[in-house]
DNA sequence: CGACATTTTGACGGTCTTCAAGACAGGTGG
DNA sequence: CCACCTGTCTTGAAGACCGTCAAAATGTCG
């Protein structure tokens, strides 16, 4: 009875098709034909869901494969040599990590769940090969790195010129578009990682992140509660965060016209 | 007399093959057969040279190529909409501009020319097609884009956890590996740039820039002379840059194993 | 030479960090 | 059920670092 029960739930998870995922106009199937994906799909593994906290990959780690989030969320992140952390990214469902890594075949950032978290499995190599059958998954592949590109970009862009208030700002407008796009609510939502997280990404110590929030609060511009998130003046934000009507930096979603 | 000159110059300076370009190992070509870097010749296209403040391209045009640099320079950099300015790059002989453009097929970025610049342009379309036939290519291409995102994540490193002195280091000593790796000299070397360039770069104000290399120098690490300049400890640079051994970010030149 | 951009210098102030302490939460074991 | 503990978050006070402002000096190019 157990035993049956477990086997159905890893069949069910493990064969999960890029047809079927919800996720796949998020992913790399983006715009591909029905027998390309499959194609791609044959390729794909199905790893057992990474507990909060345990490494997809270390910094250092010989690299074998991109990574596509499936369920949960990862923080990528480097070593200084005097052992200080930097977040370089958050990846929410539909996004792909690793991709840092193809230059050198070895990871430069270490890979980590901030929740319980599967992933889709891509060994490099294979990909390629694929890559250059399907004219299709070659674009997209240059598209996403070219997404990536541009993202960090923007991030810099912020980092650079932006106070405190701006660059949170645009980090909660970034969120509420990733999780519109996933047909949750981009007003309310619940982040998946700590403050000291969302402050270590940002450039800016804990304690300024809880002034931040305060004063986001105290500004009627959201209301916070915990990890939980609730926007109320998106306008606002989206004007603090300087960049009108474009897309919000720090993370892989962006428009993907044709 | 002076037409047959300038005939001459005009040919021989939009004839030159990648296979004769000094440049070769820091580009695209990099461990293509000679039979591979032809078919790859046959789409370049070779501009006439940038004057200093021209524009290869500006924010909003539409992608059409990717482009090296061949000589001379670029800087690229986006506007905000408060019209302030940020550098996003700085980009040397053998470098590749454009690549934040695949994804929107639209340039985010404006890049121009810091000096008389020529360039080898690389119209997409075509080198996706040739990507798609030739294996060592296509690899290339993801590479470079690979090690693009890693450069600009140390870059984001750098502005979110070091001090200005330790963000001027890594930028000197980024360049110095860059002229080096060219056969330049690089301890001794002239930046195509001004300091307030320098300074929009590292997010920077510009009297912050100038009480920098004062400090440097009077510390001994280098002398200056306008945009002359001398490393003269870069043991010490590197140790304030933070990062031992690796690679300096700031550019797109790192090591590439096979 | 003369107009203009770039660089330098000094004084001052704001933003964010650092340090130190206390509040709160979630989980564990008695 | 409560004491305990660890990690996270909050709050306050002090100070560092870098930006801003203003003005002079230097350099650059017509």
């Amino acid at each position: 009875m157990t035993g049956s029960t477990r086997s159905d739930f890893r069949i069910s998870t493990l064969r999960q098709a890029c047809t079927h995922c919800s996720l796949n106009q998020l992913c790399l199937p983006m715009s591909l034909s029905e027998a390309d994906i499959e194609q791609l799909d044959a390729i794909v593994e199905r790893r057992k869901p990474l507990d909060r906290g345990g490494h997809l990959y270390r910094a250092g780690d010989s690299f074998r494969a991109i990574y596509a989030v499936r369920s949960g969320s990862l923080k990528t992140y480097t070593t200084a040599d005097n052992g200080e952390e930097q977040v370089t990214g958050f990846h929410l469902p539909g996004e792909l990590v690793g991709l840092d890594a193809i230059n050198s075949w070895v990871h430069p950032c270490g890979a980590s769940a901030l929740e319980t978290t599967s992933v889709c499995e891509l060994p490099f190599e294979e990909l390629e090969n694929l890559a250059a059958d399907i004219p299709g998954l070659q674009r997209q592949l240059f598209r996403l790195m070219s997404r990536e590109i541009f993202a960090d970009q923007e991030m810099l862009f912020a980092m650079a010129r932006r106070s405190a208030e701006e660059r949170l700002a645009m980090l909660l407008l970034s969120f509420s578009d990733r999780f519109g796009r996933r047909g949750l609510s981009p007003s309310r939502f619940r982040l998946p990682m700590a403050r000291t997280e969302l402050g270590n990404y940002l450039g800016l110590a804990p304690e300024t992140m809880s002034r931040l929030f305060r004063r986001f609060q105290e500004q009627g511009w959201l209301e916070a509660d915990g990890r939980e998130i609730n926007l109320l003046d998106v306008p606002t934000l989206r004007e603090l965060s300087g960049r009108g009507g474009e897309e919000a930096a720090g993370g892989q979603c962006h428009p993907v016209p044709e």
